[in-house]
RNA sequence: GGCCAGGUGGCAGAGUGGUCAUGCAGCGGACUGCAAAUCCGCGUACGCCGGUUCGAUUCCGACCCUGGCCUCCA
């Protein structure tokens, strides 16, 4: 089965076919590094990482980029707060993003471009697109002239008209339209700038984009992806730029969407105040059950974070990686099981919750052989459990799942234990089993358990895990 | 108000015109000194009202409700 994709522009589920299967190209709407970004912001970063890892597999000269937005009125604002140049502010909020979203399991993209680095560009193209009649200079700014478009609206599904009817943005005086939008403003002196045939300036959000693509990509891309909510006025407004920039030529053949992340029933924002720091969650819990929880949805519908979403994805790692500990001797390589389940699940856009489900079926199955296969196992029992172990690896790796090893998943956190005195107390309860003094032995399981430390008999000794994180 | 998604069992969440999602939680059983883990089994889920159909959760229409976008936003 080949890969299918729901896009955004043609409203429908279409098989994928790149321009050019020799370097496909993709383009990730990355974060305005001006602070902390929230869990939500993680979510297109992990589903399009399943995505790359799909594409990689069968395109291996994909090229994937994911921007970083490095000047920006809110960066501005948080570097005059803090008395630092907006450098400072955009360098540190940029490394925390790529070590937090990395601890996701997100490989990095191929190119990561920052919009600063691209000023030259970017005035090239302000500059193109007002030699073309599609952008005029008006009082130190330069706008988009949207009435010169006339196919604006059509991935937002919006009228021209009825943008300006209900146009609620203030309408600044040098406009020659309401909707018309900024690709270039004027900064004053103690704002960051660079000098421009029209006066010292910073960029518009939108161009950013625009020439970071066709830099690093090319003038028409393959995938352009992003949150729902970057669908109008940041994507139309990127259409419109790189149609117009270049000569008609389409931008993007397939627009990708994931939906939003909300907490308590509403959009998570800065604005409305219900986020979750990604950073603070990664202190809180493991990583891996984030970015399960992030994959337990299909990524065009919206998820509702919260603690249970959370939990509940630990509890099944958790079984997951029990699976994974019986198997802990049979040494095989991931397989990556094209043609399965999984594959079935991900080339039908991005299924992820059903090839999640499939994940789980490999693991019962693996159990039921544990289970009812007579021991010591026969060749043909451990062939099988072989072949189970290696699947569930390689589904893994397209999941960006169960990729560690399993006693280090159940032994996360435990800095916060020390490990010989744990085994000293198992060794203590066992030698008290031994003698039936079982009022001691549940005794020391109840002082593991409150260090947050489980434990299981199992035939092959005692075993324990951490409980909390 | 306009445009667009969606309403599935206790919860999360897929999917389908007529046997099955899956996970978490719960209950019963097996195993265990007891737990835990694991295994087996269980719960008659598809917002509401009509329509099409031999048959609809799935298709069509109305209605109710929720969310997103229309302004910075993943």
């Amino acid at each position: 089965m080949a890969l299918r994709l729901y896009n955004s522009l043609t409203r429908r589920v279409e098989p994928f076919a790149p321009g050019n299967p020799e370097r496909v190209t993709m383009y990730l709407c990355g974060p305005t590094v001006y602070s902390y970004v929230h869990i939500g912001n993680a979510r297109g970063p992990v589903v399009f990482d399943v995505l790359a890892r799909l594409l990689r597999r069968k395109y291996p000269r994909l090229v994937y980029a994911r921007n970083i937005t490095d000047v920006d009125d809110k960066i501005n604002a948080a570097a005059a707060k803090a008395g630092v140049p907006i450098a400072t502010i955009a360098n540190r909020y940029a490394a925390v993003y790529r070590e937090d979203i990395a601890r996701l399991g997100v490989v990095p993209p191929d190119v990561e471009p920052l919009a600063t680095q691209h000023i030259e560009q970017i005035i090239a193209m302000c500059e193109a697109l007002i030699a073309s009649g599609h952008a005029y200079a008006a009082d130190g700014h330069v706008l988009f002239d949207v009435a010169s478009f006339g196919d604006y609206g059509k991935l937002s599904g919006r009228s021209t008209d009825e943008l300006i009817a209900g146009a609620r943005v203030d309408v600044a005086p040098y406009k020659k339209n309401p909707v018309d939008f900024v690709l270039w403003k004027p900064s004053s002196a103690e704002l960051p700038g660079w000098d421009s045939p029209w006066g010292r300036g910073r960029p518009g959000w939108h161009i950013e984009c625009s020439v970071m693509a066709a830099e690093h990509l090319g003038e028409t891309i393959d995938i352009h992806a992003g949150g729902v909510d970057l669908v109008f006025p940041h994507h139309e407004n990127e259409i419109a730029q790189s149609t117009c920039a270049h000569a008609g030529r389409p931008f993007a053949r397939y627009w990708l969407h994931n939906g939003m992340l909300t907490f308590g029933g509403a959009k998570m924002s800065k604005s409305v105040g219900n986020v979750k720091q990604l950073h603070a969650l990664l202190q809180q819990y493991p990583p891996e059950a984030l970015r399960y929880a992030l994959l337990s949805a299909h990524y065009r519908q919206p998820l509702d974070w919260s603690e249970a979403l959370i939990e509940q994805s630990i509890a099944t790692l958790d079984r997951l990686y029990g699976t994974l500990r019986e198997l802990a001797e049979y040494d095989v390589a991931p397989d990556p099981a094209t043609g399965g389940d999984i594959d079935i699940a991900l080339e039908d856009d991005l299924n992820t919750p059903v090839a999640l489900a499939s994940l789980n079926g490999l693991a019962a199955e693996a159990r039921h052989v544990l289970e009812n296969e007579p021991r010591p196992f026969s060749d043909a029992a451990r062939a099988e459990l072989r072949r189970i172990k290696a699947d569930l690896l390689g589904c893994g790796q397209m999941l960006g799942l169960l990729q560690q090893d399993p006693e280090a998943w159940f032994k996360r956190g435990t800095e916060h234990v020390d490990p010989a005195h744990v085994e000293s107390l198992i060794e203590a309860r066992r030698a008290a089993r031994a003698a039936r003094d079982f009022a001691r032995a549940d005794a020391i399981r109840d002082e593991l358990a409150a260090m947050g430390v489980a434990i299981e008999d199992g035939p092959q000794g005692t075993r324990w895990k951490v409980t909390q994180r």
